[in-house]
DNA sequence: AATCTAGGCTCAGAAAATCTAAGTCTTGCG
DNA sequence: CGCAAGACTTAGATTTTCTGAGCCTAGATT
């Protein structure tokens, strides 16, 4: 009989952070989002938690959850202690390769804007490397390994560029549109995740033209692509077509511009202590706003 | 193509616990004893971190292991990061259940210390719910679900009751026992955690008797059974076998006692604020140290 | 010197945790 | 009233994590 104590297994590391997720974001969907799993993995976990409390930790509504009193008084210390142990895995890394900066950016903004970049800026720091991770959501920097975040965003703090919408086309295709009212006879090229762009840029006029569904696309790289192949015209974000624009690839046939509240911003969550790379890309990206 | 972007996963949270574990206890081998699992698992956790790193966490050497500069920067913030953690752990599960409480202890003390004194305590706290876990080795407090923690120790602090040693066995026998060197007739049962104990004791005798091996048993509760049921001598910690001595179903044939540096140690990790079942508990026990 | 021992490593297979997919349910909203 | 959002459920797949047994090295022991 050998007395090997099945040892009670601590709460499991992976069920609590879905916890603090879930409570930190008020949803399981929410959270799911954040880890990057499927919202039944999240109810799965905070349920296992909930069992082995022998306690609620959130009361469910048809439309969302809502923490108990029990959840909400735990849930600060638990986004505490995550946040530190994030921070420590960043510093880690950080330490481990020094020399590596890693930024999260949108698709789009990596092909387009981060991309063209990149040579010049690899001659000015040879021995710094940058690894880009394309998401399409903001990822949580306390927690997720990048040094450096760039999105659109209407804060103010960290603000590289406005961005401006206007529609573009290929050289051979703007021949022949005078008016915005022509756009109604060409395929307008979309992005998926942008499908109101259209109706914003058309609403500033003072006569609306018919925008006729052209093909939408998940990347808007893609479309891009296809807009300098004559598939038709695309509504333009100023800070990822700007490279485009210079070289006569595209053009825009008319003059109205809206300025959107939201442009392109670079931001970190902790320090950028000076002499790192991070903060040496930071700041040279700062200084080459436009391609 | 969908452009759900594989997300890096993030660093495996139970990969860092291992790293923090086997950093602060200088070993995989005791890492592998805190965390309930073999070296082996360790090993592997360390491996993966330190490949995704791209830098090692430990020197190795034939005797164990070492922590690389990059390692020893780490430690401390892991450390930190995981008390935080455990400590919410601990706060959440007292919140959920503050009339239960949970107390780690050793096999032997559950059996013929604490659990005795259960009923007079269910008796004087009858919402009260005591929840024994008996572990070979005292548990981290910071991380483990247990409020009290009861086992032998030098330290003062929270110190119960002092211990002694000396030989025991069922009156039967005593009776054929005059003096110490009797013993070497007789069988002498020992613990298998406590194999010094008869050593301990003869050496403190002017003329050390031959103590003849007898059985050796995993569980002291079962060789005191034995004694009782009178199969030999057995070497007794007095606060486990107080209990026997008093209603006479043992009985100790010599004067000789030794008294060792260690005693019962009732100890908490946070502090036990007034009013809550925990503090109950270790105040009763406190006010109730000898059977 | 030969052996022993502590501590880590390796590898295959097993076990457990975790995740997904697809369908269900409920209810506020248009 | 139908729809959409959000959570739940279940079965099955996948990934993580663990074990077990044997191997390896170098300090300690004899």
């Amino acid at each position: 009989m050998p007395v090997s104590p099945p040892r009670p297994k601590d709460l499991p590391l992976t069920a609590l952070r879905a916890f603090e997720a879930a409570a930190r974001l008020n949803g399981f969907a929410a959270a799911a989002q954040e880890l990057g799993v499927t919202p039944g993995a999240v109810t799965a976990h905070i349920k296992q938690l909930e069992a082995t409390l022998g306690a609620p930790l959130f009361t469910r509504t048809p439309r969302g959850v809502r923490l108990t009193t029990l959840g909400q008084q735990a849930l600060p210390h638990f986004t505490q202690a995550f946040d530190a142990l994030g921070q420590a895995v960043n510093d880690l890394r950080a330490a481990a390769a020094p020399r590596i900066v890693h930024i999260a950016t949108l698709p789009a903004i990596a092909q387009l804007w981060l991309s063209p970049r990149l040579p010049a800026l690899r001659a000015a720091a040879p021995d710094i490397t940058v690894s880009i991770t394309a998401l399409e959501i903001p990822p949580n920097l306390k927690r997720s390994p990048y040094d450096l975040s760039l999105f659109y965003s209407d804060a103010a703090e960290g603000r590289l560029t406005q961005d401006t919408l206007f529609p573009v086309c290929a050289p051979s295709l703007a021949a022949r549109l005078k008016t915005p009212q022509d756009i109604a006879h060409h395929p307008c090229l979309s992005d998926a995740t942008w499908s109101d762009d259209w109706q914003l840029w058309a609403q500033t006029l003072p006569d609306p033209p018919h925008i006729p569904q052209g093909p939408t696309f998940s990347l808007y790289a893609l479309a891009v692509e296809e807009c300098v192949n004559g598939a038709g015209l695309l509504i333009g974000h100023e800070t990822l077509i700007a490279n485009h624009l210079k070289d006569g690839r595209l053009i825009a046939p008319f003059p109205q511009r809206l300025t959107l509240p939201t442009g392109l911003r670079l931001w970190s969550d902790r320090p950028l202590r000076p002499g790192t790379a991070a903060r040496f890309v930071a700041d040279w990206l700062r200084r080459n706003p436009i391609g």
